[in-house]
DNA sequence: AAAGAATACACCCTTTAGGGTATATTATCA
DNA sequence: TGATAATATACCCTAAAGGGTGTATTCTTT
């Protein structure tokens, strides 16, 4: 299964020893946010998630649902 | 380079031989949001996103922005 | 166990995404 | 070429996303 996008920005956080709120400081996106990014909120904005995962050098884009990692 | 999103869209509902007002009906979103869509539009919800990408068996996922393909 | 840090949740507020509809522009085809 | 389908823009409206801040809860660590 495709890691969810919530596991996927803690993980990454984590591995940075940085905390939510210092994650979403850097990121430039409010603290709620990052919160409800991490807890699965479905109806986030697109932007503001691409501007966390470009934290990580990633962004958002297409990837097929039974994509086996 | 990855693909943008609306090119991606583009190019698979065309494939289907549809059009934009059709998609977003099948989708379930509004013909408004397709359009904004295929025309770039940054600030999109990712829910409504993700049920267009349903339609072509794949979803929002985080990706390296280098990914040559 | 207590103390402190990190995370979650609740409140209100402002901004805006998305929908609908109507009009304009652009392709497409006879 | 004109007729028609497809796509793009513009308008208003409602619902809700996102932010800030304060409070609660849940980790950690000693």
């Amino acid at each position: 299964m495709a890691e969810k996008l919530s596991e996927f920005v803690k993980r990454k956080r984590k591995a940075l020893g940085i905390t939510q709120a210092e994650l979403a400081d850097r990121a430039g996106v409010g603290l709620r946010f990052l919160r409800e990014l991490e807890n699965e909120k479905p109806t986030l904005r697109l932007d503001k998630v691409n501007l966390v995962l470009d934290m990580f050098g990633c962004e958002m884009g297409p990837v097929r649902k039974d994509d086996n990692s």
